[in-house]
DNA sequence: AATGAATGAGATTTCATTCAT
DNA sequence: TATGAATGAAATCTCATTCAT
């Protein structure tokens, strides 16, 4: 969140809230301002367009996520458990900002501006490179199987991980996601170890 | 694609093409009207609402791959083979159909109404209970690893073919998506057969 | 009833029943098609347009008018009598026919066509002028009041009750109409007579 | 007309004009804004919808009635004044804005949506409680006959009053309605009074 | 006598955006 | 930094009516 104004955090902030609640397709600059307390025009003087508001929230994701996966490569354990730790944080994070997955799951939404599906496009290799990387480690250290590559192991990863989210998103939320995502984890786990 | 006249067939088809060409949100009256070569109010002689267009095509998916399912059922084989057969299926389908992959990803946009996202939902709850059953067979027969259930196994392999074929999509349909896909599969079958 | 083919009757008595259930305005040709069970195009195989629709309905409605006021003119009974057999047949006509209250008081909607407003103008004529010689004969006999013309008492009569009808519309039919019109014409008769 | 901005106020009086014109069914959001030298859209800043503009100029009359009954009340004349200044007062004030009546009288075209019937329900109760208070009064100090309930007595006047003015409408304004309303007021107080 | 297919005109409403203040 | 007022473009949908068959 560097690099944006008091107001235009707000106006981020604002967008996932409404993007949470009504999805992305709601989200309005009427309905933003309206959030806001405030007119409609006034966001123009934050934001050159409503794009422009969707690239920050993009961005956001995109540096938090970014950050998150900074701590987990820094965190000095081993290869699977920095999978482990990146799995349960992803967990988290679409527990606690339904939001992001939102975001992040419309590339449909996306597919309109090149700059959008880029950004989308962009966030997910972040992922699956780091994701590439843990495993990597974790096969030189012999704990994850190697006969298959790490591009294809982190695609079944993260591919589990997504579906699960999506399950839980159009079961409305009805289901511990963290919990699940657990079970889900361990699973994987038995797959993958050596 | 019974119980369609012509007319409302070639609505759908047309749709179908508009949503892979400009995505769901451009899928407009207007577009479909000027495609066919007719005004919009003629729209409304064949589907009461916009609305009822899409669930056509939901319908329409529905039965599609209920039917594949089928076929893929009484293909007489062992469970393993069905589960490659469903695998292949799908990325064929995607493959041939971009707009397949479109509609039933469009989880997001559907949010607005609930008997969209209901039928959506269910496109997802057949093809992961087929997959099931095929699972189970394989794992009575031993073919398939027993110590993970069946369930997490579907979620495991949807997911990844789901992925992947989210990947081809934001590359704008840049690799060979069943050519890659049988990697992935052959991947995932090292992993989960015994 | 007399001049129209047995399918134009058709469309004028669901077209009545239409505008008693739903209001003047949403009878639409689409409805009278569906209720008949036929295609829009074939109600103008029977009438020029919608307009000859509603002429045909008022000419209806001004015929049975007339023929009810015939049949009192010779019911060769007192003045006050057919004055009170008026009223108590225009309130069994309402009652019977909420539509008949829908189209009469529908000034406002005929407003658009002089032809429409004229029939409404005219049927409404013809009531006050059979009311004013009822009355007049009244006032000859010395059973009414001499020192009010008859065209104001008629005015007042009518007036009474369209007004009652109107309350019993806008109350959603919800008291008995032909009880309480009773009541009111013995009020009426009070003040008028003798 | 408090609680409405200048805008707001110009739109619910070109609305009257509108009406007055040409009927509330050829009020359209197009009319307006033309009208008004503005674009469509433009009107949506100062109006939900098109109920909201309706229900705005229901509720000028209806404020706009109540005050007008206010100070006949507090005229502090005798009942029997009060009925009649009542009366002229409605008289003028259709003569002045034949837009009320096409309003007041469009019951009809209220039908539909029950916010709009019910003010039209709720001023003619105004109107009906007040008549009935002045009656009452009168009848207190004997100068009304007591032989007739209030109600009735109300019903009767205002059925004469309403009567009056549909058939000036009929008649495209053809008569004054001022003189004529008065003539008719001499016969009703005749018929009334003790 | 009726239908299937379609249309022109128009209605309400939404949305991102602009501009003078 | 914000507002009030407005707009162009577009979306969904309705309605009376027409025409070939």
């Amino acid at each position: 969140m560097i690099n944006f104004t008091d107001r235009q955090k707000e106006i981020i902030e604002v967008s996932i809230k409404l993007i949470a609640e009504k999805g992305i397709q709601r989200l309005t600059i009427k309905n933003i301002s309206k959030n806001l307390g405030i007119t409609e025009p006034a966001i123009y003087r934050h934001f050159e367009s409503k794009l422009d508001i969707l690239l920050a929230i993009l961005s956001y994701f995109k540096s938090s996520t970014g950050a998150a996966l900074e701590r987990t490569h820094s965190a000095g354990r081993s290869g699977i458990e920095k999978i482990e730790i990146m799995f349960f944080t992803h967990l988290k994070q679409f527990a606690e900002k339904p939001a992001l997955a939102a975001v992040i799951f419309s590339e449909e939404i996306f597919q309109n501006d090149k700059r959008l599906s880029g950004q989308v496009a962009a966030i997910m290799k972040i992922n699956m490179k780091a994701m590439s990387t843990f495993i990597k480690q974790a096969q030189q250290n012999d704990k994850i199987r190697n006969d298959i590559t790490k591009e294809q192991l982190s695609l079944i990863i993260m591919g589990a991980l997504r579906l699960i989210v999506t399950k839980w998103r159009l079961s409305d939320y009805s289901f511990d996601l963290e919990k699940r995502g657990a079970d889900l984890w361990k699973s994987i786990k038995k797959l993958i170890e050596n």
